[in-house]
RNA sequence: GGUGCCAUAGCUCAGUUGGUAGAGCAUCGGACUGAAAAUCCGUGUGUCCCCGGUUCGAUUCCUGGUGGCACCA
């Protein structure tokens, strides 16, 4: 059976490195799995896989898409599931390498089949979120759909508008899209989570973060800046900067607070991940162990 | 050396007219299905600097000490 190796774990860890020796091991290429580092003009900030690095290995969803595309889990789903059927026809393995939670598990499990909103429906809600405030769109929410007002977050705008505009463009609601039949893959998925003592893996984050300002952070900041009202740019290493440049903060605040934040943000990839009994936590320095789970695995044909 | 002010959570500080204490930030935990590095929720036992005194009871008042800051020499 096909096998999908998918090399996860909180930022920092080291899943690059890794993924690249893997590729190499292997003779595959790697699939990035960054919801940023898809994004072509944000290289430095989200540390992408360097040219080097890229050809060494050829890496797919990696600088892809320009700052103001749309993208979504769930077109990563379709992106992913199409080159995988057509690698499988020639590899027996894929390796699926990065940090995005829901990504991984758009392609793992599969994402319920909802529509996009578009853009006017989209702004309709910006609008009313404005000038009516939370809750009376939850009022709404609980009159065209009282089934998910039971159980969404009431407190968590994005949620309570998504749910509004689903309804609102379909004239059906929101929970009727959710919890479909989860697909089958056509493959065998073997999940490995990169693991650090919390104390090394805040040393290597601040580490990279420092890196990232010696290679020129502030300047790649300073070309996007023009566009940072776009989703893409809702990042850590980018929003902190941006108050750098507007002069509300200093230079070493925000660099602090990149630090911090993406330590925030490791530790909510943690809390994600820990409810996935079917990782397999290894250390990130035991290639040769990772190697001989992944070889049994292939080997292991059910 | 003298005088004054300060010492409370990891940090910045509030507060207790004497009944052993609380904010912001940090930390930590959680949620999460088409914008997810996003968005949202929850989380505070700390020798109240140390020794002694007054008191039923002191982190609070008093004596002394230690450390910091300011001013005067």
């Amino acid at each position: 059976m096909n096998t999908l190796v998918v090399l996860l774990g909180p930022t920092g860890a080291g899943k690059t490195e890794l993924s690249l020796s893997l590729a190499e091991f292997f003779h595959i290429p790697i699939i990035n799995c960054d919801s940023r580092q898809l994004f072509r003009d944000l290289k430095i900030g989200t540390a992408a896989p360097t040219p080097d690095e890229q050809k060494r290995v050829k890496h797919y969803f990696v600088g892809t898409l320009a700052l103001d595309e749309y993208y979504s889990a769930a077109q990563y789903e379709i992106d992913v599931m199409k080159l995988l059927q057509e690698q499988f026809q020639t590899k027996p393995i894929a390796l699926l390498s990065g940090g995005s939670m829901l990504y991984i598990d758009a392609v793992c499990k599969g994402i319920d089949d909802i529509p996009t909103v578009d853009s006017y429906t989209r702004q309709m809600l910006q609008d009313r979120y404005a000038k009516e405030g939370l809750e009376n769109l939850c009022n709404e929410l609980q009159q065209l759909d009282p089934s998910y007002y039971k159980e969404v977050d009431r407190c968590n705008p994005k949620r309570v508008i998504h749910a509004l505009e689903i309804c609102k463009m379909t004239g059906k609601p929101y929970s009727s899209f959710r919890n479909q039949v989860k697909p089958q893959r056509p493959f065998q998925i073997l999940k490995i989570g990169l693991q650090r003592e919390r104390e090394e893996l805040y040393k290597r984050i601040n580490a990279r973060v420092d890196k990232m300002i010696e290679n020129g952070l502030i300047e790649e900041v300073k070309r996007v800046y023009p566009y940072r009202s776009f989703n893409s740019l809702n990042t850590v290493g980018y929003k902190e900067l941006f108050n750098y440049l507007d002069g509300e903060w200093t230079l070493d605040f925000a660099i602090e607070k990149i630090k911090q934040n993406s330590r925030i943000y490791s530790r909510k990839q943690t809390t994600w991940y820990r409810k996935d009994e079917t990782i397999i936590w290894l250390n990130p320095d035991d290639i040769d162990n990772i190697r001989n789970i992944i070889t049994n695995k292939l080997m292991n044909k059910q």
